[in-house]
DNA sequence: TATTGTTATACTCTATAACTATA
DNA sequence: TATAGTTATAGAGTATAACAATA
């Protein structure tokens, strides 16, 4: 039962660095969002409403990973700044559509363009290439199915872990 | 001033596609860290603990991104269930070194193995070499300084974006 | 009966400020 | 005077539950 050899047992942490790239995007963003409310998720919130077919709140929450309840106040902040309108859905009379408006599809895109620098800034510490290939690979990641929904696989791996549980108490 | 084409504009956004993938790991980690206080950075805390050389609370909260205040609370669950020990510091008394016990190390062993379990869950949408370039850059990108720390660069991108902000009102 | 969105409430998490003890 | 850590408080952010309208 050895201690870590190496100084930083973190720097094999998945989780550590990913947290870390994704602390460093945000506190950046907001830096470059402050005047649009809910900083980063705010702006996506906005891209979603630029689509070219436009979506209900419920589908946009979900493809941002956020509350449905959070969608709400989000929208509405954004529509009174006058950057999108709730548009009455014909298919379904429950459903609202979020819809950029003129100002919003302004708005965002003058943040995307700082968004790219910042995203450049951030990924300063690869080569052109380097960034190319991360990229694309994150891209895969992140547009395939979230791991928790592999509930088989997630069930079996702590169910493995059961046996180690006493070292921990039952807090 | 057209809409976006695409159906989708989020899929070119790093912030999106980093939060995504945080998420995920996050939503999976919480799974197999359900005992341990604090979830996935209670896991780094008691990780930096078993490192060769022991640091302080502050410089760990440092690392990990998280408020100093927090840090107390962190240390406090995971002492108070034996993970870990403060230990004064011979070379500064207000400082506390944060050292895993025992059961604190078999405890981060048992854990570690899940993670990693975990996490090739999460790049199961990559080949192992993709895999392995991936962990590669990411690692990178998070031991590079914080971008934000670029004060200048920022606020160049900041300034650059002023002349647009009556888009969004000063609310 | 299930779903979309809203509202109100409660909870968690985080940050702020004040304090002690060291330096 | 500045720093490490703690504590208490306040604030932001988030989730829970109940509700209305519609499917």
């Amino acid at each position: 039962m050895e201690r870590d050899a190496g100084g930083t047992p973190l720097h094999d942490d998945l989780g550590w660095m990913v947290g870390v790239v994704f602390r460093s995007y945000v506190d950046a963003a907001d830096q470059v969002l402050a005047e649009l409310p809910g900083g980063p998720r705010g702006y996506q919130v906005l891209s979603a409403a630029c689509a070219a077919r436009p979506r209900n709140q419920g589908a946009i929450a979900e493809d941002l990973g956020i509350d449905r309840t959070v969608m709400t106040y989000l929208v509405d902040d954004l529509e009174r700044l006058g950057l999108v309108v709730r548009r009455p859905d014909a298919a379904d009379r429950r459903s609202r559509l979020v819809v950029a408006t003129d100002a919003g599809v302004a708005a965002r895109e003058s943040r995307r363009d700082a968004l790219r620098q910042v995203e450049d800034l951030l990924l300063q510490p690869l080569s052109g290439a380097e960034a190319a290939t991360f990229r694309t690979l994150l891209r895969t990641l992140a547009c395939a199915g979230r791991p928790v929904e592999h509930v088989e696989e997630m069930c079996r791996i702590v169910e493995r872990l059961e046996p180690d549980r006493q070292h921990t108490g039952t807090a």
